[in-house]
Order: structure tokens, then sequence, then C-alpha cells
DNA sequence: CTAGTTTTGCTTGACCGTCGACATAAGACG
DNA sequence: CGTCTTATGTCGACGGTCAAGCAAAACTAG
């Protein structure tokens, strides 16, 4: 059998060119005396490998020049337009398109209700259609797209993206996914759960300051995403962060969809608040109704919801001192129906987790709120498509080729 | 400020050795052909970075050749012996010591009383002679030494080597472990809390088939390991792991040795074991003596180490949840004392945590037993030596000075 | 407007790593 | 013992990288 293997670098014409543009990463302008520099490479090394970068436009001079007494630097910097990338964030009822750069600023974006169960050609055959419009918004075309990024409200096996066994996207079991979409677009895909493609946005917004986040999603469900060292956390069958199914004490009585009883969703999930409530006999039947009924300034509901944040506290609190993480951002539905939930979270995990895990821990809601999602698969397309070696591929093939 | 940067690869002669002895690592014998194919090298330039290695007695010819008709093909494997590297599991009272191989085979080893409370000084200048000592046993110097690997009972800052506040290690408080001992033995010092080395030790065990492990630890107290995709994960604080003060339901009243109650350690770790045995009539002062009831069969005992196994595996069951490790293993002096332990972690684990991260999940006792410090330990250490750009550095520089 | 200063682009020669080809070594087979 | 086959060492060629130097460019200061 024939492997083809170049396992180590192929040593190529303009390699490297991937470790400069890495450098450039951080939007800093740089001279070319900086760069050299940092690299360690000659200016004339130096000057072939920004020319490669800017024939790929991956790199601009910027207008702004050093005045030093002589002729003043041009500067350089990562020129975030080159490239588009497209963002789906796949609800279970909503869905969020983006058009963004490789800085994840939107460039044009679209929410809309689109029922996930639905089955992946119809939603997919939207989503293309949709994408096509906001690039057409953006004045954009397919040829600027270098990859496109979705999340998907279920399980799914990141490493082939396909979804597998997902309990609430009926027809979408197995479907390839990236095969269909890049068929008909013509670029990479990569696809994995919303929760942690969430975690990824939240991740990125902080990732000056911080290396171990957890993202936790609160809307019907309870979920989270976990970032180890920067880097998403799967686990085995890409089912971490499924803290929605675990057991907490004193609700044994419980039910929940899941066919256990004492799930934490079970107890403080969306769903569970609206049907507590309903008994209660107050007008909600899903999670957005809480929301509404918290913002109107019901008090059943800001308790029930304080309450709710202190059984994903206590959940928390363990994961704290487990884990470890410098940072915990609260998202979802529920999560954005002000501080309530918040304080209930806050309450237990410092006053149950150990001293050292908590002394430097910041508890926050998310900055992005419901652009977290198209913010991470935005993030996961353009970490796999800037990445060193990628880059170093495409500028030597661009470079080959004339 | 001059930075003396050099951020991307030296280009120097020989770079490349590191990814080749990277591929040889896993022990498999090759011929050159095969290693040409793997590299993408040419044979020219692939026999230039093997010599490299054998003049560093890294890689050796094997004996068998390979017979095909024509001229035999010599093989070439990695050289476990090239060099040695010292291991050193401290425990709050007892230490062990090893001299192993590139492969953590063990060449010499040592076991003995050693609280750690005598302070750094006396602890860490009996551990340098016995070194001397087990060097000579196996008939190496100090010129072998490729590296030193320290495990201590408490937190350790890994970056830097010294413990932080350790509860049970008085005088060590950053105490500069790595500079006191490479003064004196000459090689680069790795030093880490022994739960995370024991887990490290445990991975290496089973690495081929495995990347996300947790090592549990259950002595006196109750702590353990996180592997998350081959590497450990220490946390923001280097406090990961720390299981032991989580709080259990349904013991809200017991006082743990932290301040708080309801600590799982104050449930279920070797001192609570015991104090609970000894208020049962048994003649029980520490967790040792826990194990020996049960080697003797005392029915008390074994009930008691079984309802221990139960309320650390309603804390696993989270972790699985949380975390979905493919392996769980379960280690220390009250897990050794049969597998009373395990089955009561089992049953609570295989009943509550959701299938989809039971379904694949292994939940064994150490094979390694208490080696497993030692063992990870020198792991710490190979993993650093033989790091490719380690290996690099070193095989340009010998080439340099002839 | 001119002289001074610093950046930038371009060229050259040298060096070093890598490659491919050729010659030689080592064993198998008849 | 000679021939065949395959492995291995050696050597020249190629190409990428570097350092140095020079000329042009671009701005400041007087």
């Amino acid at each position: 059998m024939l492997t083809e293997s170049t396992l180590i670098d192929a040593g190529g014409s303009a390699a490297g060119a991937g470790a400069l543009l890495s450098i450039l990463r951080d939007g800093r302008p740089r001279t070319r005396a900086e760069l050299a520099q940092l690299t360690g490479w000659a200016r004339s090394t130096l000057s072939l490998r920004l020319d490669a970068l800017m024939h790929q436009r991956l790199v601009a001079p910027t207008d702004d020049a050093i005045h030093s007494g002589g002729r003043p630097a041009t500067t350089f910097a990562f020129n975030q337009s080159a490239r588009v990338v497209l963002a789906a964030d796949l609800g279970v009822t909503h869905a969020r398109l983006a058009v963004t750069d490789l800085a994840t600023n939107p460039l044009a974006e679209r929410s809309a209700e689109m029922p996930i169960d639905r089955g992946p050609v119809p939603v997919l055959t939207w989503l293309v259609e949709t994408f096509h419009e906001l690039l057409a918004e953006c004045g954009r075309g397919l040829a600027d797209v270098c990859g496109i990024g979705v999340g998907l409200p279920g399980p799914v096996e990141h490493g082939t993206g396909t979804p597998v066994n997902p309990p609430i996207m009926p027809g979408w079991n197995r479907f390839a996914v990236p095969e269909w979409l890049s068929a008909r677009l013509g670029a990479p895909v990569l696809v994995d759960n919303d929760v942690n493609i969430m975690a990824l946005g939240e991740y990125w917004a902080v990732r000056s300051q911080v290396q171990h986040l957890i993202f936790v999603k609160v809307g019907t469900g309870v979920g989270c995403g976990i970032i180890s060292e920067g880097r998403l956390h799967r686990g085995a069958q890409g089912a971490a962060g499924d803290i929605g199914h675990i057991r907490v004490p004193s609700f044994e009585e419980v039910v929940c969809r899941c066919g256990n009883t004492g799930c934490l969703e079970a107890v403080a999930g969306g769903g569970a608040l609206a049907a507590r409530l309903r008994e209660a006999g107050e007008d909600a039947s899903a999670s957005r109704d809480v929301v509404e009924l918290v913002r109107a300034g019901n008090v059943r509901a800001v308790q029930a919801i304080r309450q709710a944040g202190r059984e994903i506290g206590t959940v928390l609190a363990w994961v704290v001192n487990f884990f470890n993480p410098s940072f915990i951002v609260v998202g979802g539905d529920i999560a954005e129906a002000g501080e309530h939930l918040l304080a209930g979270v806050r309450e237990v995990i410092y006053s149950t987790s150990l001293p050292l895990a908590t002394q430097h821990l910041n508890i926050l809601t998310s900055d992005l709120g419901d652009r977290a999602g198209v913010t991470g698969a935005a993030v996961m397309v353009i970490e796999h498509v800037l990445a060193p070696e990628v880059v170093d591929q495409a500028v030597t093939a661009l470079s080959a080729e004339g």
C-alpha cells in the first residue's frame, strides 16, 4: 500500500510563511526589521516570505509608517479581510448564520426560525441559499470563502463531521454534512456540537488572559464546553461536557426526558423551569417564556431562576474542584435573562469550592450573547485554515502554479 | 533589550533528527528504506540523520537483518539504554526511587521509609545519595543521566518546579527543588504533584489505546490526575484533580481535615475509613491498617471499603459525564486491597452515568501498583528530553563541537 | 531646496543542506 | 565460484538562505 507520506515538512520553497503569519496574527503592525528579528531570518529572506503572504493578500502594508528621522518604515499587518468564513449556528428551532472576516468580525449576519427537525437536506439547502444571499450582501463571492463552520445541537463526531445518534435531530444520524456542503460551496467544512462551538467563541474573546475555560449553556437543557490549554476537550466519544444529566442531590424523584431521575437538566433546565412555573399557575410553556416572565418582573420566575442557578452552581462547584478553570462563562436563554442565574451560581461555587481554585476564578455571563455560536464556528475554521502548516502548503501551491 | 530570539527553527545542520527519533520511539526496528518512506527524505539525507542519532547512541542497529534475496537490510531501533532517568516518588511517609532506561524499565529501584516532613534539605540529600548508590548498582554514572523526575505529595507549580503552600510538607513551601537538585546531579529536573505523575505513568502503560484518562488515587486522601489528549491537564492554579474535597450528598455532618464538611475524602478516604472502623471497635489507626484488615478477611472492613467505592463512584460518575474519559485507573493503598473498592465504583458509575459515556469506558485497578509514581516521573522526563526540538538541539550541539 | 538619515529593493557570491546517480558492499542462489 | 539482487556509502549538482554592498526612495531638518 502506497502511503505517499510526508510526515515531516516538505522543505518547500516558501515554507515558513505560516510561521510568519502566526506572528502577525495578533493584529499588531510591524516593520520588516522587527519581523526579521522575531523570526531570526535575514532581511532578504523575510521579504521573500512577506511577499508570498502579500500575494495571498493575507498580509498588507498599513497606512501609517514609522518616522524615525530618515525614510519611514512601512509596517505590515495581518489582513483580516483577505478571506471570509461562513459560520452557522443551528439550534433546535432557531438558526444564526454569518459571514465573518478572519478575525471573526461579522460582515453580514442573519437569524431565523429554522427547526432542525425538518431534516438535513431542507435545512442545509436553506443554509446554502442564505449564505449566497449574505455573501452578496457584503459584496463577496464564493472565491473569497476559505472555510465553513457549522454547529449542530447534538453529538457530532468531529473527525468526520457527522452527527451520531442525535436525540433531537431526526434524519441527521450519520448524515455526511461536510461532503454535502463542500460539494456545493467549494470550501472545507468543519462541524461540531453547538455548545463546543460556543465555548470556542467565548475562549476567543478572552484568549489573551485565559488557558482553561468552561462555557455553560443554560437553555431548554444544560450542557457545557471545555477548553483545556486553549484546545477543545471533546472526550473519548465526543460526549464530554454533558453535565445536564448529572444527578443532583435531593431531587431524586424528578423524572428527566432522558429516562433517569434527578438530572440537573430536569431540575434547573429551561424546560423544567417552565413546567414548574406552569404548575404554579403562570403562563409558561417553554424556556423562552420563563425569560419573558423574568423580564416582566415576575417574582416567582426570578426565584425559580435563582434557585436553578444554585443547582447548577452545585455541579459547577464540583467541576471547579476537578478541572480548575480560570473562567466560567454562562450563556444560553436563561442566563441572558439577567444576573439572577449567575447570582445563584456564584453563591454556591464561592461557598463550596476550594479556596485555591476559586481565588482567581472569574464567573461571568457571555459578552457575545447569542453570537457566541457563530463566532465559535468561525474560530474553528480560522484556527484550521490559518495553521502554519496549512498556510505553508497554500503558499507553496500558489507559487508553484505561477 | 536584546532578545536573541529564534522563534522559528534555526535551520541547524542535523535538524530533523528529532522527528526521526519520534518515529523510532515506538521500539519497532525499521530499515533505512522504510524510514526514508516514512519521513519523505532521500536515502542519503536519512543516513545523515541516522548517523547523528547513532553518534548520540539514541539509535542502534539491531542484530536481525531482513533478507529479501539480495543484500540484507540492517534494521535500526530506538536504543532504550542510551541514557538513564532518575525517578523519585516522594510520598508523605514513604519514598520510592528508581533508575530507569528511556522506556521506563527499571534498572535499579529502592523503596524506603522517608517522612517528607523532615524538610527539603534532609530528604533531598538522602535522595541524591541514594541515586548515587542506585546508579552504582546498575553500573551507570552521572554522565548517563539525561534528567531527573520528582513527584511530591502536594501542590506544585510545574513551571518552576516548586511546591506552593503544601498543607503537609513543612519547610518545602517555595523551595527551589530543581535548582538544588540539578546543581548536585547535573541534569534537568522536572517536578510535579505525585498524583499527576501517577496519572502519567498509568497513561504510559495504555497510551496506544487511550487519549483521555483519569487516574484516581485512594489512599489516606483522595485525588485524581487528568490526561486530556495524552497531555496532563493541570488547571489554572495547578489545582486540577482535587476531587477529595468535593462535597458528597447525605454526609453533610462529617467534618473534614480541610475544615469543610461532607468532603469525599472525609467519607471515603483511608483516614476516614480507619476512624470509622476504630469507632466500631476494630484496631485501625491509618489507611494501611484498613488494608490489613481487609486482607485478613474482616467483614466490616470489606463492607466499609465497598461503601467507600460507592461514594467515590458517585463523584466519578459526574466526572465521566463531564470529561468522558476512556479509562479510569484506580490506585493507591485502598485500591490495592483487592477488588472491593473497584466493585463499588463500577456499581455506581455504570448505573448513573450516561450510556454513551460508559459504553467504551474501562474502569480498572492499576497494573503498575505502587510503581506508578516512579514510572510517571520517568515518563515526564523522557517526554521532555526526547521531544523533537530538544533532540535536534542536542544533536546539533554535539555535531558542532566535533 | 539641499543635505542628512534611514528604509527598502536588488544583486552577488558563498555556504550548507538535500537530492539523485553511481559505485561498491554483502549476502542468496545456482 | 560467479552471478544476481538489494542495500549502502560517496560525490557532484541544485536550490534555498544568508550577509554584504549599493543605489534608489522617502522623509526630516535646516
